[in-house]
DNA sequence: GCGTAATCGAGACGGTACGTCCCGTCTTAGA
DNA sequence: TCTAAGACGGGACGTACCGTCTCGATTACGC
């Protein structure tokens, strides 16, 4: 881990971006493992040195490209309908877990199990932001009684897009649009018999 | 890879038995990343040749540990009250993440992201044949009409598992029993007011 | 190496004492070879560029350093005894590669093999004017007699101060007084028997 | 440092002997200082861990080198004329030290200056075994009345190859033939006048 | 005493090399 | 014949320094 004092006052912003788009390249090219952080940093011009400046892993600079360049958009729509905007927000995740960028978010996530500093950040960085939105959403249906008052709304969350992470990391099967109709009817409706 | 013929017939029992031991037991102490082939090797008293002969990898080897030794049965209980049978695998399944072990496997699950070989034995060994016993007692809890009837099972099963692996794997909240209670009331009974 | 124009005229002298301080001091408590620029400049409260407006390498800053501080002047004595001179100021240098102070000369002596910079630099501040001092009282010695008149001074001055640097390069064994008498003795009346 | 067992049983002497070249050849075409570990490893086809296996440092690499392929042999001739023995063999140091390939002798001299463990191989590697053979000799001579007798040998051998170092590693003046005529000149006969 | 220009401390930068760790394969000697 | 021990070629790691550069802030000179 870098022992430097980083004193952002002297970044250098064109190295900052180079970093993030040579480390997102090289991911898609080879996959995450596969790429080193000195290939990064000759791929984007830079020191070695320079990247562990600022970040204290390989992961912890993809978590940032991801966040900014590749994942969904943490901002939840509201059209005032919960459903079709839950709908709609998680067909984007389920279409972004089956293209090809979500092996990087996949692979990061699978580094965090080893890392609990790059646990961190994920959950910090990629997670909560986009939980926060979703939450807010939800609080907003649930006083205008579109779901039952007496759930507590991170539980919701976690029931509805828990199945698209399942699938994500397990490989069971892909996400798809139809996986989200199946999870919100599943949930909206319950499985007891009527 | 190896490119032994691996000839079962000659394999030795003791070593095999030695080295998913050591294994686990160097997993335990210092975690999977930090745990090489090498050390395993040499923990066991075996050559790392014994190791590549019969393992494509270390993921392989703790696969087959964590399968034999550490994960949750894939029995599924069955006293007639499907409800009470999930919860009482559900719990166990949440306790086996909460608990020290659990590192492991969810370190493997990490590895799987980067290795597709990985990804296969994961899947093939330690989640089908759980899913597979799960997916028969819905089966016939839905015959005796104690769930939808219109319900393909193995959504159901994302749906109510899939919770308990968001959280092992994202970090987000502990696995805990009561988790287990409100999974299952959300999911048989639906998000939607009455 | 640097490209400025150094202008001394705006040479800051308390930065300049204290380089040369620091150099010294760092070299002292850990040798040449792991004093670093920074350290030095660090040390110092100094400017990295500082250092290299002003000198071309380490090595540069600290012949000076020893120049100034640490070795034995390049005055010669001279009490009309060419013989009891020559013992004087060739103790005082075997004592001075006796001491611990001497190892950073010697690393100096050693980086220069490296370095045709750093040897010139070495040759001239360091050996030059000390070698002129001894050369000017031999000459006086071969003019009064006291020895050969065939001889080429600097072959002389070679023959014994050869010997000690030979055990200090080569650390055969501690250059003391007592090889002072030896080498004197040797050299001045011949291996030949009588 | 390697922390290796390096079990000299398994040693590969293709390995061995493609380093030992490779490295010699390294430090003729750029410098010791210039040549690294790694370029060694690579220009020989082989992994640096088996040079750390096998070596603590470059240097080391390079001592074993110049003892075998580049420095003059430690054998001493006898003619029975020690005087003429002594210039055939200080002839061919001279010249040694005039080539191009004793940049590297003189380049290992110089990093033994600041490595402790360095100095000492060079000591015992390359220097002792030609101090002894010089000493055989000079011990017969002594017994056949060729030199004087209450000469301790180890000085005289410093007397007279000293000269040669000191110009090697200062750098003052080339080592010619002529200068061992010089030095044997006045080491025998003396500097005073008679 | 004022403006300009060079120096100053600080430290980020692109690089090179370090010495270590581990990978997966190959070799050796002995049971 | 198979195994333990471990050497092998290879690749990546994270660190230490190199010598240059870019910042504002300070200092010293010539006008």
């Amino acid at each position: 881990m870098s022992t430097e004092s980083a004193n952002p006052r002297y970044r250098n912003e064109r190295s900052h971006k180079a970093i993030l788009d040579a480390a997102l390249k090289l991911c898609r090219e080879q996959g995450f493992a596969k790429t080193s952080v000195d290939a990064i940093a000759k791929e984007a011009g830079v020191g070695k040195q320079t990247i562990y400046r600022w970040w204290p892993s390989k992961a912890a600079v993809l978590v940032e490209a991801i966040d900014r360049q590749s994942a969904p958009s943490p901002d939840f729509p509201d059209t005032g309908d919960v459903l079709a905007d839950l709908r709609d927000q998680m067909v984007i995740v389920a279409r972004y877990f089956q293209a090809a960028q979500s092996s990087t978010y996949r692979e990061v996530i699978g580094a965090a199990q080893s890392d609990p500093a790059t646990a961190q950040v994920v959950l910090n960085t990629l997670v909560r932001p986009r939980v926060e939105g979703c939450r807010n959403r939800l609080e907003q249906a649930r006083r205008q009684g579109q779901i039952r008052a007496d759930v507590v709304l991170d539980d919701v969350i976690e029931l509805i897009y828990a199945p698209l992470y399942y699938r994500l990391l397990l490989g069971t099967r892909p996400t798809t649009p139809e996986q989200v109709e199946v999870i919100l009817n599943l949930a909206f409706d319950g499985l007891r018999p009527r």
